[in-house]
DNA sequence: GCCGTTTTCGGCCCGACTGTTTTCAGTCG
């Protein structure tokens, strides 16, 4: 049985907890987060580079007894400490702390007082109302605990960027025409543009005259308040979201906007920096003393630890900030930039507008370039197009003119399970653009289908490797690939990878964005839009592109379209 | 458990809200 990374990091996890249950130095407690986190994290493969013989690179946070540990757990599959800690605390303790409301003190003192150890037995003392005795516990938490079991953990669901997005924007709207209210914007990981949020974070300044926070708690929406008080409430609504409004003065509008937009990791960086400098850096301002120093804009914050702007999307704690020290932070690729769409479909298989609409709906976005790239024959249910219709829409497309957009001829193309394509080269060869996808056999083991794809960009007349990973968000995992390999070889081939746009997919990953700029792979950032409106979700591309340090020069489509013709991969080679 | 442009010891991010307790601990973000 293979380690993997999730799997270290699940036991540091683990450790974490019972060490938290058992009253450890909360500083120990918070090492094994760290290096959980960094772990989960990480790109490398652990396991694998330890069996290869070779070192492990130096890990922020991870020493001599944490990287000892790693050791152990990738060649063992055990951790002699977790062990330890399972025989002393019952380990299904630690599912208590999921439970909200929970945190290790309580916990430890439910397991003491009533021996609770699951939350079926959780469950039943509060039910009997045994709860209310423990020392330290009323009426009410008993009440909340109940209801949170009941919830199943409801907290755990995520949402999707796009969904998250439509709430946001509602609320935040409905917010902005609250009396004496100055800035409403929406914070935390939807601002960082993360495929998907566990809850929604709006930063509201006003003075205490305003009435923002009344109508955020009597919003039509919500359908629970979790918490209310002058600056900070909490309230879920009706479809299940969490959503945080925090309310500040303007003088600390920077500084809010930092700290609510996060992440965790990021800002605690960002604080030990003002540390090291003799500040104090809250959600107020940054302070030397009790002078105000700064805050009022985020430049403001960064300029205080001696660092420049770091755009939202970098704030994970993934080397932006020893970028932004030594000068060297990308400029992050911007939805204005795109000068085309290579990758879209019509009503010729599973889209559901015409060549000419589509063309017209994405000129009306700015695009002056658009490729039809409609299905092949061997996606029946999409209706996928043979030599014989493919011609005839090579001929459609010839005869359309739309002023200011150029229509490029071309087509999604199956790669079929042994790397070979779904068309005869005699037809490919008539376009301009050559998209291949994967869209069967997602069970391939990661050799074959490796191979599969290597196959594919070996291929005359490949351009572009659609959606590479072939997950769909919350529904379908990410076939196993060797995704260094495909860069590579689409570096060596000329080739080019494509970042799908549509909120389901966000496919590649932000961390293969870096590997393909780093092995100098174009990427293609296109929306598969199935429908004029879906133009739109190239932002949510944008947004997983600048995660992934994309610049304008890294991105196929923000060239002009002549440039495009130069490359290999649109002439067949 | 980690880490060092004050340190190899002694620090480790910071504030709001709730509920229970009578001045604050626990939890959360």
């Amino acid at each position: 049985m293979p380690v993997h990374n999730a799997d270290i990091a699940r036991t540091f996890e683990e450790i974490a907890d019972l060490l938290e249950i058992g009253d450890a130095n909360p500083f120990r407690v918070r090492a094994y987060r760290n290096a959980a986190r960094v772990v989960g994290e990480l790109q490398l493969d652990i396991a694998a580079t330890l069996a290869r013989g070779a070192e492990l690179p130096k890990l922020p946070g991870i020493g001599e007894d944490l990287a000892g540990k790693m050791h152990e757990i990738a060649s063992t599959g055990h951790c002699a400490l977790l062990d330890r800690l399972r025989r002393k605390m019952p380990p299904a303790i630690t599912e208590l702390l999921r439970v909200p409301g929970l945190g290790p003190k309580r916990v430890k003192a439910l397991y003491r007082e009533l021996d609770v150890q699951t939350l079926e037995q959780l469950y039943r003392a509060a039910r009997e109302g045994r709860i209310r005795k423990v020392h330290g516990f009323g009426e009410k938490t008993e009440t909340n605990i109940l209801q949170s079991v009941e919830e199943r953990l409801s907290k755990a669901r995520r949402f999707k960027l796009a969904v998250a997005t439509q709430y946001a924007d509602a609320l935040a709207d409905y917010l902005r025409r609250s009396r004496g209210v100055g800035n409403v914007v929406v914070a935390g990981s939807l601002r960082r543009m993360r495929e998907t949020v566990g809850d929604i974070d709006i930063l509201a300044t006003a003075g205490a005259s305003s009435d923002v926070m009344s109508r955020f708690v009597a919003y039509g929406e919500v359908k629970e308040i979790l918490s209310h008080g002058d600056t900070r409430s909490s309230v879920v609504l009706k479809s299940g979201i969490q959503v945080d409004l925090r309310v500040v003065p303007q003088e600390s509008y920077g500084a809010a906007l930092h700290y609510f937009t996060g992440s965790k990791a990021h800002n605690i960086a960002i604080r030990r920096l003002a540390q090291q400098r003799g500040l104090k850096l809250n959600e107020y301002g940054v302070f030397d003393g009790k002078r105000r120093v700064a805050g009022g804009t985020e430049e403001s914050v960064f300029a205080a630890v001696g660092l420049p702007y770091i755009e939202p999307e970098l704030r994970e704690e993934h080397g932006e900030i020893e970028a932004a020290r030594a000068g060297r932070l990308p400029r992050l690729v911007e939805l204005s930039d795109l000068k085309g769409d290579l990758h879209s479909h019509t009503r010729w298989t599973d889209g559901r507008h015409s060549v000419e609409e589509m063309a017209l709906a994405a000129k009306a976005r700015g695009l002056v370039y658009l490729a039809i790239t409609d299905h092949s024959r061997r996606l029946t249910v999409a209706k996928g197009l043979d030599p014989d219709r493919l011609r005839k829409q090579i001929d459609e497309i010839a005869g359309i003119a739309v002023p200011g957009i150029t229509l490029l001829k071309g087509i999604e193309v199956d790669i079929l399970e042994d790397g070979t394509l779904d068309l005869p080269d005699s037809v490919l060869q008539e376009l301009d653009v050559v998209v291949a996808a994967v869209h069967s056999r997602f069970d391939l083991s990661r050799e074959r289908q490796t191979e599969r794809i290597l196959r594919a960009l070996d291929h005359p007349l490949v351009s572009i490797l659609a959606h590479p990973l072939g997950r769909l968000i919350d529904a379908r995992e990410p076939y196993d690939v060797d995704m260094l390999k495909i860069i590579r070889k689409a570096a060596s081939r000329g080739r080019f990878l494509e970042l799908n746009a549509h909120p389901e997919r966000l496919d590649l990953f932000d961390t293969h964005c870096r590997m393909a700029k780093d092995e100098g792979v174009l990427v293609s950032i296109n929306s598969d839009a199935h429908a004029i409106h879906e133009f739109d979700n190239l932002k949510y591309g944008i947004g997983q592109a600048r995660r992934g340090w994309l610049e304008k020069r890294d991105v196929l489509n923000a060239r002009p379209l002549a440039e495009l013709k130069r490359f290999s991969a649109f002439r067949g080679s």
